[in-house]
DNA sequence: TTGTAAGCGTTATCAA
DNA sequence: TTGATAACGCTTACAA
């Protein structure tokens, strides 16, 4: 059913219809009625693809992620979803997978499909390319990650403040050998945490450049990082880890070595997912506002197809959360002293 | 720069360009190449709403789930995106929330959007209202759960076998006061887990309808069934969970009431996700095939799209993964023995 | 092999 | 207040 054989029916211009549904003041009272019982009795639904082509824009915004299963963006994700699909917004959401080639082929296909903005945690794509993809003029928020493109609103979080955070907490607990299982350096999550890690260590009085390993945020990439950490000769009494993937594999690698936590090692990860707290031990865990953040991400995107246009951002900040995945390390553990030797 | 513009500039019409993207073989090579390198070098990309409108569809696939956060379906959606984004499809993603009217305004914007069809885990909306929203025609691919949608595919789990296998799994172990904590009746995956615990028990010489809470498959729910579960004059030896949502809550509510798990009570749950093997106990876990179940509903929807017109139901099996939530009973368990009475 | 022209279903402009 | 008409950007008969 469209449009124009509706206005057959009920004996008036397409264009009285079309008004009716979307401008009813501008429709006498005994018309409007008629044609939207009609159209109601009907189950007539407007074609939102022909609406879009006329009008040059689409309801839909394209939504971007590195990893659909982690759930700190799956918790993103349906924060955003929930937002935009009240205002009548439609979400087309891409996992990048983390990788570039993925995410680059994304950005192509939310271009092709005229998606009104776009959401994005950036993976690491070429940003110079952003503009040719077709994507100019449109408006961008970048979530998590931030790329750098120039007059994209920016959602992210205060890494360095998070990495602090866990350092601060590591060292009141008395630890001194306190490693990082970071994210990759291309990445704002990835340098600012490692940043924020190195900062902190420099303020305690420690290296904080000995041990760091990196990762690719991945599960695997912090199994591998958490077992050269430990067979390093001098092995950390503490880990923090740089996003809740990777936590999940240190986890694994540490517990495979038989190693017990807090006991043998501290841990301090990224990310309140829910196994966070269900896990053995409970993790200590820096905390993101992720409800909040993807709220803001999607008011941002709502604001400036209203019309705002002035670049916007907004910064969270984390919160640790003590569980009892952190400890006093086992033996005072002062500086350069070698157990066992 | 749209394709006319294009054409103007190359001194073409505009349709030898389009049939040189979407056609080569139907252009001279000079005049092809030509183009092509032009088009490649302008950065052009198609408006993939004015193609839609042309070719009377789209080239995207409206999933809807009950609940993004759940990593069961993020895990899914994760999946359908994969395949389906490699054929050049895209996905509008939509949250049903647990949450009839969600879901109806969901499908009502899809239909809208013209999605070439839907890929969707039912959240007990009334059926007949589907066919009415505008969405008769278009293929229905069901996922998780099923609605009764005649001439829809669907991707199922063999539910009453997943229960099944957990009673007898508990049995083996000497349980006899097994308890479950359902899901809603109205959704098959409540009604047809039911309904295995059921018949399993009555297979085993016990009594199957003793002992059943209802919960709505969130965390909350979970954590009330769990409570009145312990709270009754004879609690259970072993539960068995219909989600993991639900899970999450009932260990909550096990925790806080002192039990020990499997010591006082063992647990089986639904759906092996990542936590699932990290917890304290890890748990014992009735697991559904969830990568290659959205695989298959992404394949029914490319068939379908295809040309595909009878319809076809995939039927995947759980298996038991044995973990340490589940253990013999602490006591023999002698039918209608009162300990402490 | 290429060009012309119609048309997909809306909405905006202008005229009545 | 309503109607006629053009146009959004593309694809595809059909014609040349």
């Amino acid at each position: 059913m469209t449009l124009v054989e509706l206005a057959k029916i009920l004996k008036v211009s397409p264009a009285t219809v079309s008004r009716a549904m979307t401008r009813p003041d501008l429709v006498a009272p005994a018309t409007r009625e008629r044609i939207l019982a009609y159209v109601h009795k009907s189950g007539y639904r407007t074609n939102a693809i022909a609406r879009s082509l006329r009008k040059g824009r689409t309801q839909t915004v394209g939504v971007v992620v590195a990893d659909l299963q982690n759930p700190f963006y799956s918790a993103l994700v349906k924060s955003i979803e929930h937002t935009l699909s009240q205002q009548g917004f439609s979400c087309v959401v891409c996992d990048a997978d983390e990788s570039q080639d993925k995410e680059q082929a994304s950005l192509r296909l939310l271009a092709e499909l005229q998606v009104t903005g776009i959401i994005y945690a950036f993976s690491g794509s070429n940003l110079t390319e952003l503009r040719q993809l077709g994507l100019d003029g449109i408006p961008i928020v970048e979530i998590d990650r931030a790329s750098g493109t120039e007059g994209a609103d920016t959602v992210l979080l205060d890494n360095a403040a998070g990495t602090t955070l866990a350092v601060e907490h590591l060292v009141a607990l008395g630890h001194r050998r306190i490693a990082l299982i970071s994210g990759p350096r291309n990445l704002t999550t990835g340098a600012e945490r490692l940043q924020g890690f190195q900062s902190a260590m420099r303020a305690a009085g420690l290296d904080g450049s000995a041990q760091v390993e990196f990762g690719d945020f991945r599960e695997n990439s912090g199994y591998l990082a958490a077992r050269r950490l430990m067979a390093s000769p001098q092995p950390p009494t503490a880990v923090v880890v740089a996003n809740n993937e990777m936590m999940a594999g240190a986890l694994s690698a540490l517990r495979e070595g038989g190693y017990s936590i807090p006991h043998d090692v501290s841990l301090v990860s990224f990310d309140d997912v829910r196994w966070a707290r269900y896990v053995e031990p409970p993790l200590t865990v820096v905390s993101q506002p992720v409800t909040a953040m993807g709220e803001a991400a999607a008011n941002l995107m709502l604001e400036r197809l209203g019309g705002r246009v002035e670049s916007s951002a907004r910064l969270f900040s984390p919160t640790l959360i003590q569980r009892e995945s952190s400890a006093p390390p086992r033996a005072p553990a002062a500086a350069g002293a070698k157990p066992h030797e």
